[in-house]
DNA sequence: TTACTTTGTGTCATTTTAACACTTTCAAAT
DNA sequence: ATTTGAAAGTGTTAAAATGACACAAAGTAA
């Protein structure tokens, strides 16, 4: 794809730096990344969706490009976990043989500058997609290998993802609007990898008062139906405005 | 520099990505980093020290150079700050004709990846140096502007610092191998940019027994002498090893 | 009607935090 | 010799946050 782009389009691609996104998506169980399955028979058959950066663009930019390229979704949060420049980060026999077939200069050096995103699953379904076969969701917990560096960049992002949700509200860039606490707490504890206690992480959450109950329950579960909830933006606003450190988790 | 070195060298110079460090030392009173004066008189006179990257290095590597080309300073504590890629980061009048004299490219599009490193000043003092000219140690407060987007990345280096220090013992690559508690205070209420109360910040430091006091205190004072610490690496090792997760200031 | 599943709730002991003031010890100046 | 100035060093208390812990309620499905 871009060599097309480097051929048809006046736009300069940048044969040096690229951006790769480690898009997390939550079913309500685990966190899940969106990988591309690059169909090789040998090496890591998936990947983190990835692209060189044109030279008109800023990194954020081709970030959010990327994104859209592949789900159609705008506006979505993304953050920049950082740079990975090993030299030799793309030179595996498997993924040199990958790179041929879709770059002008498939041996040259390339830096990568990593993002994360947080997406709605249900925003980007990859079975009702025209990429149907090259996108899917993968549970972060079943990944032992990605193509290149991934792996490195995934356990990146992983961390910085456990860091920023204890002292920003970000979870929510993976919820529906209405959702749960048990979806919340359920979210907590996939981020951060550990059990919170129900009764301690509800009290917290309460206390913070950046969700609100909404007249409306669960229905048709078979056991006592939830109370839902939504966001709570304007108090949330306040809280950065007026600054605090940690939801404390 | 650059130029020189990819004339009568053969190793090869990326055009397209640099580093820049964000060198901060303490000199017990405040943070300070240390510059560049390029000496224009048109623009911001200081930039961050930084440099296109070689091929045949990787990103940390690189970092590390540039520290010690500057310093002469080996096995500094240094940790990436992020890339920063905007279009036209360098493409400001009085930036360009800086680099006029100092690229092979002076126009290219220059990603650069940001590093901080942590040095005790009196490791690099710049007037005993043969870079006298070139290099100063500048106050963090006094800074306003620097050349090409360094405030920025000045800025952003200080806000990972800030949230690094809160979970790292990090801070003793300021400070000499002995120091007082007083100093270890000044040094987090630097950092943090707010005052910390005295008698809990000794008390939560004393808790956290990272540090040991030595049989030795202060001499030569105006005022009663301060008993003197080192820094208890195993406990460090650790705490680390078990996890923790806050200094907590 | 029973079985099953998840929701939702309160207390208490312990730890952590924040606020706060005075005495000690040295060098320098008188 | 005495005074002055300047930073070091020290403890208590009230309020808030944390962590551990168990059972009744409300729905569906069998």
């Amino acid at each position: 794809m871009e060599k097309v782009d480097k051929i048809f389009n006046n736009k300069e691609l940048n044969p040096n730096v690229s951006v790769d996104c480690v898009i997390f998506g939550f079913d309500f169980e685990k966190l899940n990344v969106l990988l591309i399955d690059r169909g090789s028979n040998v090496g890591p058959r998936l990947a983190l969706p990835g692209n060189l950066i044109y030279d008109s663009e800023n990194l954020n930019q081709a970030g959010s490009r990327v994104l859209d390229e592949l789900t159609g979704l705008k506006n979505i949060y993304l953050e920049q976990v950082g740079a990975f420049g090993d030299p030799d980060r793309i030179n595996h026999k498997s993924d040199q043989e990958w790179l041929k077939s879709i770059r002008a200069e498939p041996t040259a050096r390339v830096i990568t500058v990593a993002y994360f995103s947080l997406v709605k699953m249900d925003d980007y379904l990859p079975q009702a997609s025209s990429f149907a076969k090259t996108a899917e969701w993968v549970s972060v917990n079943e990944i032992t290998e990605l193509a290149f560096d991934h792996i490195d960049i995934l356990n990146a992002a992983k961390d910085k993802l456990k860091e920023k949700i204890k002292t920003q509200p970000i979870g929510f860039n993976l919820l529906p609007e209405k959702f749960t606490l048990s979806q919340l707490h359920r979210l907590y504890e996939s981020i951060l990898e550990k059990p919170l206690d129900k009764r301690n992480f509800r009290r917290k959450i309460q206390k913070l008062d950046i969700v609100t109950s909404i007249k409306e329950k669960q229905r048709g579960v078979p056991h006592k139906p939830s109370q839902l909830f939504i966001f709570n933006q304007e108090k949330y606003q306040l809280l950065t405005e007026t600054g605090f450190d940690n939801f404390g988790f």
